[in-house]
DNA sequence: TATTGTTATACTCTATAACTATA
DNA sequence: TATAGTTATAGAGTATAACAATA
């Protein structure tokens, strides 16, 4: 079946951009799985690291993750041995990260950054530069304009 | 809390373009919505057009979609009236527009069309030529590398 | 009053296994 | 044997509403 530019879907940037995601996260979910880890734990035990003062809200507003959906997501992590809660005070908790959870953070580090340099590597040199700040154009409150 | 170049998550591709194309998904899926249009449905009758032969297996691998995930997706659009089954043989099926089918696929393409300059409008003029191209090469096969 | 954490719930998307019928 | 279409099912991710407790 012909696939060439002239159909509206190969031409559109849209397109290109959903299927280039969900390319990229497939191959990812399945180098992280190795150690046991999903692209949402991962980002997680990235963000917190060694900070004692990360709240599931603040995680939830950073990776514009609804609340709710961070309740199984740090109690996986939990049930894993990865995060410990914390109390702040009377209402709030601490996602910290365990001994365990450092080395998996570092782990996931590792897979990730090897998985980065094999995504940028992909893309021809004249545009390796402009990948990242096009992209960050579209969702970044901050992003230059 | 801090979110600037230094941590991991902020200097990541990959982050940037996860996070870029759900925002683009959500932008996109709002706007369909409002002629009762999916992602997928709109990209299945972007693609069927005026062809009398194209089946739902052909469907499945162009858009990387599992043969077993159309059949809700073609029995959507059926139910709605914009497709009809017309046997090729006696065992394959052509998927073809019905003429609501078509008048959804010109709304869709006018709404795709003005959203799709609205998204490369955000991207900064140096980086807007090299956008497509760099997601090409991370998912099509016959992207130039 | 606003925020944090939570439960319950539902919808979408995606994935696998297995089956029938036809090429 | 390979392919087309299908059913059943399960896992993820995501969404809203509602509530209790605390700031």
């Amino acid at each position: 079946m012909s696939d060439d530019e002239d159909d509206p879907i190969s031409r559109s940037p849209g397109h290109s951009l959903r299927r280039a995601a969900l390319s990229m996260m497939a191959e990812l979910a399945g180098r992280l799985s190795e150690i046991d880890c999903r692209i949402s734990d991962s980002t997680v035990l990235l963000l917190v690291n060694d900070r004692t003062d990360v709240t599931a809200s603040m995680i939830s507003r950073m990776l514009d993750i609804q609340r709710t959906n961070m309740v199984p997501l740090v109690n996986r992590l939990e049930s894993a041995g990865l995060v410990r809660k914390m109390p702040l005070d009377g209402k709030s908790f601490a996602i910290v990260l365990t001994p365990e959870g450092k080395k998996r953070r570092k782990q996931a580090l590792e897979i990730i950054g090897r998985f980065e340099d094999d995504l940028m590597g992909k893309i021809p040199p004249e545009h390796r530069d402009h990948f990242k700040p096009a992209l960050d154009s579209l969702w970044r409150s901050d992003a230059p304009s």
